[in-house]
DNA sequence: CCGAAAGTACGTCAGCTGTCAAACTTTGAT
DNA sequence: ATCAAAGTTTGACAGCTGACGTACTTTCGG
């Protein structure tokens, strides 16, 4: 094993950035993609981990492994391995402190329709 | 003259969108240039309204014409006339009320540098 | 051991959009 | 009347990026 992972699952934990290292910039760009919004929204209203076959997305695999990377790297998203699913998680807490009422601004758009 | 003009000013109004008719991928889009973000933030930042030349941007004039008419599409802004000056104004509340939290999630650029 | 499942990596391609220069319009001053 | 100031409009163009298919890797089941 490699770093800390809560319940006995698998590693091949792909890089995490940190919270502080990231710019307004690159997660807006990361936000402003319909398709990756709706990610960060279904893992938003989720009660667990998704994996990214679950969360079901107009494009091809190839294109959502692509949206799943842009998220990770702007710190919204974390990811795993359980088996040969990667698990998806809403970086909350951490993400929330670091640009505090973004997350919330975004949730608008499941308030309406 | 033609419409509602608080002081007596100019008139030559461009359109303005209702804020109910303006999606998030629209804000977003705007948004998320650097550009656009400079002149919603010195708006933010600023007592009154304040003339397109004022703002200093690293683009040419007419690049600023597009980014302002961007950010007025997007509802961010108001626009109008005052001699040969194109004024602009933050639509705070009316857009704060649309979108909760977005405009303050975007103050967090000035707050740090 | 083999196959299916779940993603990833890579190369390509089309469309969008931010950029500029140049010509034009309007307004205010001289 | 002229001229300068302040923007706008209109192309044109380059770079980015979201989309895909294909080939590849890893893991779990039988």
């Amino acid at each position: 094993m490699v770093t800390t992972q809560r319940n006995g699952q698998r590693d091949r934990v792909p890089p995490h950035p940190d919270l502080r290292e990231i710019g307004l910039q690159q997660v807006l760009e990361a936000v402003v993609d319909p398709v990756r919004r709706r990610i960060v929204a279904e893992l938003d209203a989720a009660a667990e981990d998704l994996a990214c076959g679950t969360i079901d997305l107009p494009v091809s695999k190839s294109t959502a492994t692509h949206h799943f990377h842009v998220l990770r790297e702007a710190g919204l998203i974390r990811q795993y391995y359980r088996g040969t699913s990667r698990m998806n998680a809403l970086r909350r807490e951490e993400f929330e402190e670091a640009f505090p009422g973004l997350l919330g601004a975004l949730r608008i758009e499941r308030e309406r329709g």
